[in-house]
DNA sequence: ATTGGTTATGTTTTT
DNA sequence: CATAACCAAT
């Protein structure tokens, strides 16, 4: 620990080591955990006390840093494990988090309660001071669908045309407020009229009073909420700031301002918060990350210990160098380079290749996979990198007709599945009375005679009394009101839901969980259904069934389902693993295909039409921790033609593959692999010849509707309290001038002619006049 | 009220 | 292309 950050940690009246402790370290020997760390590692874990920020480049460790620190203070006795909190963004990085810390110290992380994601602590919190902040203990968590059908209530409530104004954008501004720590009240005037002609924060409003009626939180108030309850209850604050005597973040560029804040009043306890985060890796902006919050941290925590790891031990320096080479095309970077000292001598250059159409693409990478197979690779350690899911498809045909054992993950979500979400929704049902939504969603699945009408009925009988849904129907019955079909079908589902309920407590929850779909006629419903996934839904309820066994309750299976989104790796065999890039983040593998780079699809046109140059880079930041997925193999690849919408469209090169280092690239000029001949072009005769990509309707039809959607947020200076918290990245001046004497690796000497960001035209002595990025060059 | 068929509409990434 | 929304017929 440097001697400054220790200083000023004593002076900020934080926890300092005592007299005895300080003795009693000298004699200790150094523990072992600490023996196989390089020096910079060491130093992150060994500054305990104070704030500390280490900035951690791909596959320097950054995991391990974090886990030897939770065993580096447990073992000096600095803290018991539940007065450590630590905080991920994934499930995935939590649940590995807690397997590392329980190899290091034995078993006993478990006794970590407060290791998780940001939302499941925020979850923590809220449950045990649900009071505070106006919901009851057991509240729901809302799914995105959940959140929907209840937006559009609010919409149609306030007579707005949901044509114009989708639901589902009503939501992304609402979020986009959540994520910025803001409740109604506090959305800067004027910020929503552009929605439904000025109503877009009477809406917000509405939305969480709806919200709260139900006892229900999205995810976004898994976040703000427990701000809200921290700035309202000093007390309950102070109580966390003293139990939490270590903190610990990770992914810290992912943060957005919400977590910002939640974190900065939790620090401004102790102060010892240590956050671990790489610019470069910064993938979820567009989610309302902020890289600001880690390039302001120095700022904001005066006197943090700042530890680089550049000391890369995954990749070969041929993938390194390529790396670092693409990212250097970034403005807005707090600068690192990766290094390794080791050099395999049999390490191969990463591989360009393309193919005539997506299809060949996935053709040609699986014939790579099985020639590498054949020479000894595993599949397990091979993966597949795609930009968007929809390019998972080719993929997975490909693989299925010459049985290559595949895994997708994050693809189409186990609990996003209809057939689950309907099973779920009886579940609360029985469980949570109150929770319409749930109600509303299984009224009439299966079929029984319940119609729009019926239901309208009963939803308004219960907003007028002000009573759940369930029992409006029940009042309903005992009158006239219901007729026919409708009423018999109500009648019957009132009477199971209530019989189920009443079996809760005699039965296990695996067995009435099973009776329930059966008694509603659910299994029955997907037994007569002829298409052909239907056999597929049964057996994913039997999945559901089964892994309900591993919870106690009907209860706490549910409160699990809520928080984890993810379908984690189905156990199978030996497979390749096919994800998108975002999933990728903090995996590796032995050999990393990264697909479809090409403009438009990688950069997406997309990021780059919404967020111009800040999109672009985020994207490369994106090939970036594709490529540096990989240990010893890289494959990028670009399809020259894609189906987009159904139609083929010819595609051009994604920038990125010029944007790689010509000495650390093999680019692939056979035309092997079957090739053209024999298979595709015939196909394309009839297409007609694009002259630019995207001129689908389908496209056209967006652009004309972006037009009047003014672009909320985008020009907005994030401030909280009128204090500035975060600001767009904005142009960096070049650290050069026009008549700088330079020096480049490749070019040699030259002077400086011309300066643009960080792009720098340079006469060379030798070479003659280049741009060249101001990364690459030293002044002389 | 349900059905089957049409047509509009949309696609990045995820807690 | 794939799904949601919509409409006419039962």
């Amino acid at each position: 620990m440097s001697e400054v950050a220790r200083l000023s940690a004593q002076e900020q009246g934080s926890r300092a080591m005592s007299i005895s402790e300080r003795a009693a370290r000298v004699s200790r020997p150094t523990p072992s955990y600490l023996e196989s760390l390089n020096p910079e590692q060491r130093r992150a874990v060994e500054a305990i006390d104070g704030p500390v920020l280490v900035l951690a480049g791909a596959g320097t460790g950054k995991t391990r840093v974090l886990t030897t620190r939770i065993a580096h203070i447990l073992s000096l006795g600095k803290a018991r494990p539940s007065q450590i909190l630590a905080v991920t963004f994934t499930n995935k990085a939590a649940r590995e988090m807690k397997e590392r810390v329980a190899a290091v110290i034995g078993g006993q992380s478990e006794g970590m309660p407060w290791l998780g994601t940001f939302h499941a602590i925020g979850t923590r919190i809220l449950r045990r001071h649900a009071e505070m902040v106006n919901l009851s203990p057991d509240f729901t968590i809302l799914d995105t669908d959940d959140q929907i059908r209840l937006a559009k209530q609010v919409l149609q409530a306030e007579n707005i045309d949901e044509k114009r104004w989708p639901a589902r954008q009503m939501l992304g501004m609402i979020d986009a407020w959540k994520n910025r720590g803001l409740t109604p009240e506090e959305v800067p005037k004027s910020e929503g009229d552009y929605f439904a002609n000025g109503k877009g924060v009477g809406l917000y409003k509405l939305y969480r009073d709806r919200l709260k009626a139900l006892n229900a939180a999205d995810f976004g108030d898994l976040l703000l909420e427990p701000i809200r309850l921290f700035r309202a209850n000093p007390d309950i604050l102070a109580d966390y700031q003293s139990r939490f005597r270590y903190m610990l973040v990770d992914e810290y560029q992912d943060t957005n301002v919400a977590q910002y804040l939640w974190l900065r009043l939790l620090a401004q306890g102790n102060r010892n918060l240590c956050v671990v985060g790489d610019d470069d890796q910064s993938i979820y902006g567009w989610r309302g990350a902020e890289v600001d919050n880690i390039l302001r941290f120095e700022t904001d925590f005066p006197g943090a210990t700042v530890v680089r790891l550049e000391r890369n031990y995954r990749s070969t320096s041929h993938i390194l160098a390529a790396a670092s080479h693409l990212i250097a095309h970034n403005e807005g970077r707090l600068g690192k380079e990766l290094f390794t000292d080791f050099t395999d001598p049999d390490e191969v250059p990463v591989t360009v290749a393309s193919s005539w159409d997506s299809e060949e693409e996935a053709r040609a990478i699986n014939e790579e996979v099985e020639s590498l197979q054949k020479k000894g690779a595993s599949l397990d350690e091979m993966a597949i990198l795609v930009r968007t899911t929809a390019q998972m498809r080719a993929f997975e045909d490909r693989f299925v007709t010459t049985g290559t054992p595949y895994r997708v993950i994050g693809g189409p979500r186990f609990y996003e599945r209809k057939e689950i979400r309907d099973a779920l929704a009886y579940f609360r049902c029985v469980t949570q009375p109150a929770y319409d939504l749930a109600f509303e969603r299984i009224i009439n699945v299966p079929a029984r005679g319940i119609g729009q009408v019926s239901v309208r009925l009963v939803s308004e009988a219960a907003r007028a009394e002000g009573i759940p849904m369930i029992a409006a129907a029940t009042d309903l019955l005992s009158t006239d009101e219901v007729k026919g079909k409708a009423r018999t079908g109500l009648a019957g589902l009132v009477a199971s839901l209530e019989r189920w309920r009443s079996q809760l407590d005699t039965m296990s929850h695996t067995e009435l969980a099973e009776i329930v779909l059966e008694e509603s006629g659910y299994t029955d419903m997907l037994k007569a259904d002829r298409s052909a996934d239907a056999p597929g839904r049964l057996e994913n309820l039997k999945e559901l069934i089964r892994s309900m066994e591993e919870f106690d309750s009907l209860p706490a299976f549910l409160e699990h389902v809520s928080l984890v989104t993810d379908a984690q790796g189905e156990a199978g065999g030996e497979a390749v693993t096919l994800m998108t890039l975002h999933a990728a983040k903090g995996l590796e593998f032995d050999v990393v295909f990264l697909p479809g780079w090409e403009e438009g699809l990688f950069p997406s046109v997309r990021a780059l039409d919404e967020n111009g140059q800040a999109g672009l880079e985020e994207e490369r930041r994106l090939a970036y921790v594709g490529l540096t997925r990989a240990r010893k193999l890289a494959f990028v690849w670009f399809a020259l033609n894609r189906r987009i919408h159904g139609m083929w469209q010819s595609s051009a090169p994604s920038r990125f593959v010029d944007e790689l280092p010509e000495g650390h690239v093999m680019v692939r000029e056979e035309a092997g692999y079957g090739g053209i001949g024999s298979y595709g072009r015939s196909r394309f005769d009839e297409v007609e010849t694009f002259s630019s990509s995207y001129h689908t309707p389908g496209w056209a039809r967006a652009q004309r509707r972006r037009e009047d959607v003014p672009r909320h947020r985008r020009h907005v200076p994030t401030t909280i309290d009128g204090e500035l918290v975060a600001k767009t990245v904005t142009e960096k001046p070049s650290a050069y001038a026009v008549g700088d004497r330079v020096f480049h690796q490749k070019f040699g000497n030259g002077d400086v002619a011309q300066v643009e960001g960080n792009k720098l035209t340079v006469d060379f002595d030798k070479a003659g006049r280049k741009r060249v990025i101001d990364g690459f060059v030293t002044r002389v």
